[in-house]
DNA sequence: AGCACGCCGACT
DNA sequence: GTCGGCGTGCTC
C-alpha cells in the first residue's frame, strides 16, 4: 500500500497543504487522482508518495485518473518554485503548467475525435465511377473531405468495404502556408547573430532600434539551434498583435512549430501541447503560457518585446514571463535573448551591470529613423483632436497613396458621461470609476470590469436628457476623421473591433490592401510593419504621461517609441507627430531623439530617489470585504507586521465588485527576507481572518489600480 | 473553497 | 416555538 501527498484542486491560499491519501495501485508523481475530500469529490495532484504514514483515518483515493505523470521532474520544481516566489497556491501553479483539458478540476480532457477514411487492401469489382474516385483521392482522407468528392458513392465504397473509417485525435492545422522572403543582412546583424552564438554568457539583451530587423536575427539564431537537434521556446506578448512575427516564423519553418496562445480554444490548446510533449514539433511560438510548455531538449528562449506588460500575468499565480523563461533556460543549460526596442529598466539595468550580456542593433535596416515632430497643443491649433501640421501631413500622404497611423490609447465614443444639469458622472456600481459611452451598442461600458448598461440619455441623479461631449475615443474619434477625410478608407482597431477570432488579422488585411488610416489603440503600436505607412499620429501623449504610477514615464516612453517605430519602414522616410501639452517632459525629448540612453539614465535617477524598482523589490498586498472599517484595520495591522519593511499605505483604491480595497505596498532590497516574510503572513493570514480578502502580488507591474 | 456545526434575532 | 443569519472549524 502506497500513501501519497495530495494537492486538493481549490485555488485558495487557505487549502495550500497537501492530504494524505492510501492507494493500492501503481502511481507516480505528477498524476492526478479522484478522491473523497469533506463529503464531497475531489480531483487531486500527486505531489509525493511514501511508503508510510503517521496518520489514522485515511482514507482510499477513488481513482486513478492517469496513467503517465502528466509533468515530468523539471515542471514539477518549476510549479514549486513559482508557488513560493510568487506566495501563490500550489494547484494554481500546477495548474498553469497544463493546458486547460488536463489541468486537474477537469476529469478527462474531453478529447475530439474525428473519422478518417483510409483504403483497405482488398480488390473489389467496381463501377468506373467508384473506380475513378478510390483512384483520385489520396488516403487517408478526412471523412468530411471524402463525403465531399464521393458524394453518393461515399456509402457505397464503405459498405463494400473498400475503404474504412477510423477515430483519430483532432488535430487542427494552425500552421498557415505563406512564403518565406529571402533577406540580406546587415553586417550589424551578422555580428549580433555571431556575439549571441559564439558567447559564454546565458543571458541576452537584444536592445535593437525599432525597424533594425531583430526577426531576422532570431529566425537566423532558431535554425542553428534547430540544426543542432533541439527545441526553441519564441515567446510573443499577445498573439493577436503580432501576427506578422508568427507569418515569418511559420513561413521560415513551417510544419515544425506549435503555436500557443490565450485565443485558441481548450482543444487547440491541447492539440499545441501534445505536438510538444510528443515531440513532433521542434519550435514553439507562444504568449505568456507557452513558457510551461513540456520541452523535453530545449536548445534556446526567444522573448519579443520583453518589456511588454502582457507577460505579468495578472492572477493568481502572478508569474512574470521573464522570471520563468530564465529558470528554464538555467535549467536546460540554454540561452535566452531577451529583446525589444525599449526594453524594461530591470532588463537594462542587468545588462549595464553586465548580468546580461548586452547586444546593439542600433540602424534601422532602411538606414532612416522617422523624423519626429512635437506638436504643442498649448500653441498650435487643432480640430477634432487633429492638430493642423498633423492633418497637412495627412492630406500629404492621400496624394502619394501612402497611409496613416493615429494613435488614441481611449476606445469607447466618449470616455466619460457627465450631466450637463447636475455634472454627475455616470460611474460603474461594482469599480466606482466612470463610464464610457460606446455608440455603436448605444451602452455605457466599465473599462475595468467590462460591464455594460444601455444608455438610457437619462441622467440617474436628475432625469435630466443632456450630457457633455466632452473627450473623444477611437469611435468618435473615426466618426470625426471620415467627416474631415471623406474620401479616405478607415479601418478602427481596438478591443472592440477585434473581438471576434481572426478579427485581428482580416483588419489589418483590409488595411493593407485598401486602408489608408488605421486608428486605434495601444494594440497598434505592437509589431506592425507596413511598407506604406509613413505617417504616425499620436493624439494624446499627455494620457500616459499623468498615471499615478511609478511606472507611467516607462509605459509611456515604451508606447511613444513603438509607435514611432511603424513609420517610415519601407524605403520612404517617415514621420512622427506628438502631440502634447507638456512638450519639454523628458519621454518626449527622449523619444524626439530617438535616446533611449538619455531616457534611461533620467528615469533611474527618479525610480533611485524614489526607491523603486529596478533598486527595490516591491510587493502589493490588496484588502477587500465589504466591511470597511474591518478591512481598514486589517490593513494597518499588515502594515504593523511588515513594520521591519518600508511600507506605504493603506491607501484606498477603486472598488472591485461593490467592494472597497486598500492597499499597501512593500518594498525591500533584500528579496528573499521580502518573500519568507510575505509568505509567512500570507500562512498565518489565511488561518486568521476569513472575511476580508487578500491579495498578493509580488514585483507588480502597476500600483496603481 | 465548501460544508457542517452552533449560537442568536425576527417570524409563521 | 422555529427558520435562517454567518462566525468558526475542518477537510487526509
Amino acid at each position: 500500500m502506497n500513501f501519497v501527498e495530495v494537492y486538493i484542486e481549490h485555488n485558495t491560499l487557505a487549502l495550500n497543504q497537501t492530504f494524505t491519501y492510501a492507494c493500492s495501485q501503481n502511481i507516480q508523481v505528477g498524476c492526478r487522482v479522484k478522491v473523497s475530500f469533506g463529503n464531497k469529490e475531489c480531483i487531486g495532484f500527486v505531489q509525493s508518495i511514501h511508503s508510510q504514514s503517521e496518520l489514522k483515518n485515511i482514507k482510499e483515493v477513488i481513482e486513478v485518473l492517469d496513467q503517465e505523470p502528466l509533468l515530468n521532474e523539471e515542471l514539477m520544481q518549476l510549479a514549486d518554485y513559482m508557488s513560493h516566489y510568487y506566495v501563490a497556491s500550489q494547484i494554481s501553479c500546477l495548474k498553469m503548467m497544463l493546458p486547460p483539458a488536463l489541468r486537474p478540476q477537469s476529469d478527462r480532457a474531453s478529447i475530439i475525435y474525428e473519422d478518417v477514411v483510409y483504403k483497405n487492401n482488398v480488390s473489389i469489382e467496381l463501377t468506373k465511377r467508384q473506380q475513378e474516385i478510390v483512384d483520385t483521392i489520396s488516403f487517408p482522407i478526412l471523412a468530411s473531405e471524402f463525403r465531399k468528392i464521393a458524394k453518393s458513392v461515399a456509402k457505397t465504397l464503405l459498405e463494400k468495404g473498400v475503404v474504412r473509417l477510423e477515430k483519430q485525435e483532432k488535430h487542427r492545422q494552425l500552421v498557415e502556408s505563406s512564403t518565406d522572403k529571402k533577406v540580406v543582412l546587415k553586417p550589424e546583424q551578422i555580428n549580433a547573430i555571431q556575439t549571441i552564438q559564439n558567447g559564454k554568457e546565458s543571458v541576452y539583451l537584444l536592445h535593437g532600434v525599432t525597424g533594425s530587423g531583430k526577426t531576422e536575427v532570431f529566425l537566423q539564431l532558431a535554425q542553428s539551434v534547430l540544426n543542432e537537434g533541439k527545441q526553441v521556446l519564441f515567446l510573443v506578448p499577445e498573439i493577436g498583435l503580432t501576427p506578422m512575427m508568427i507569418q515569418r516564423v511559420c513561413a521560415r519553418f513551417g510544419q515544425n512549430i506549435a503555436i500557443f496562445h490565450s485565443r485558441l480554444s481548450d482543444q487547440e490548446k491541447y492539440d499545441q501541447y501534445q505536438l510538444v510533449k510528443n515531440n513532433e514539433v521542434n519550435i514553439v511560438v507562444g504568449t505568456r503560457s507557452a513558457v510551461f510548455m513540456p520541452f523535453s531538449n530545449l536548445g534556446l528562449i526567444l522573448m519579443d518585446e520583453e518589456h511588454d506588460n502582457s507577460y505579468k500575468q495578472d492572477q493568481m499565480p502572478r508569474y512574470h514571463t521573464r522570471d520563468i523563461a530564465l529558470r528554464r533556460a538555467a535549467y536546460h543549460h540554454c540561452k535566452c535573448v531577451l529583446a525589444s526596442a525599449t526594453p524594461s529598466l530591470e532588463s537594462y539595468a542587468r545588462a549595464y551591470k553586465n548580468v546580461y550580456k548586452l547586444v546593439t542593433l542600433s540602424n534601422r535596416i532602411n538606414e532612416t529613423m522617422p523624423d519626429i515632430h512635437i506638436v504643442n497643443l498649448q500653441t498650435e491649433h487643432s480640430h477634432f483632436g487633429i492638430s493642423d501640421s498633423l492633418k497637412r501631413a495627412m492630406e500629404d500622404r492621400f496624394e502619394k497613396n501612402e497611409q496613416v497611423l493615429l494613435l488614441l490609447n481611449r476606445r469607447g465614443y466618449l470616455p466619460i458621461l457627465r450631466c450637463q444639469e447636475c455634472h454627475e458622472i455616470m460611474t460603474c456600481p461594482d469599480c466606482g470609476i466612470a463610464l464610457s459611452y460606446h455608440k455603436s451598442t448605444n451602452s455605457c461600458v466599465c473599462h475595468i470590469c467590462g460591464n455594460s448598461y444601455p444608455f438610457l440619455n437619462t441622467c440617474p441623479n436628475c432625469k435630466s436628457h443632456s450630457f457633455f461631449q466632452t473627450g473623444m475615443g477611437t469611435e468618435k474619434l473615426e466618426e470625426q476623421i471620415q467627416t474631415m477625410f471623406p474620401h479616405q478608407k478607415i479601418i478602427r482597431m481596438d478591443q472592440d473591433s477585434t473581438r471576434k477570432k481572426n478579427a485581428h488579422k482580416k483588419l489589418l488585411e483590409t488595411f493593407e490592401n485598401e486602408g489608408d488610416i488605421l486608428l486605434g489603440t495601444q494594440m497598434i503600436t505592437k509589431g506592425l510593419d507596413f511598407e506604406r505607412v509613413t505617417c504616425v499620429g499620436i493624439l494624446n501623449a499627455d494620457s500616459a504621461l499623468v498615471r499615478q504610477d511609478y511606472r507611467s514615464s516607462e509605459s509611456a516612453y515604451q508606447i511613444l517609441e513603438q509607435a514611432s517605430g511603424r513609420s517610415g519602414r519601407g524605403n520612404k522616410k517617415g514621420e512622427v507627430f506628438i502631440q502634447t501639452y507638456q512638450p519639454e517632459h523628458f519621454v518626449i525629448e527622449s523619444v524626439k531623439e530617438h535616446n533611449y540612453l538619455r531616457f534611461f539614465n533620467q528615469e533611474m535617477k527618479y525610480r533611485h530617489l524614489g526607491w523603486y524598482p529596478p533598486y527595490s523589490y516591491l510587493c502589493s498586498l490588496v484588502f477587500s470585504s465589504n466591511k470597511v472599517e474591518e478591512t481598514i484595520k486589517v490593513s494597518s495591522d499588515a502594515k504593523e507586521f511588515f513594520k521591519e519593511f518600508k511600507v506605504l499605505g493603506p491607501v484606498e483604491i477603486s472598488m472591485r465588485n461593490k467592494q472597497k480595497r486598500y492597499r499597501i505596498l512593500l518594498k525591500s532590497n533584500n528579496l528573499e527576507y521580502l518573500n519568507k516574510s510575505v509568505e509567512a503572513y500570507s500562512a498565518m493570514y489565511n488561518k486568521l481572518h476569513r472575511n476580508v480578502k487578500m491579495e498578493i502580488n509580488m514585483h507588480p507591474m502597476y500600483v496603481e489600480e
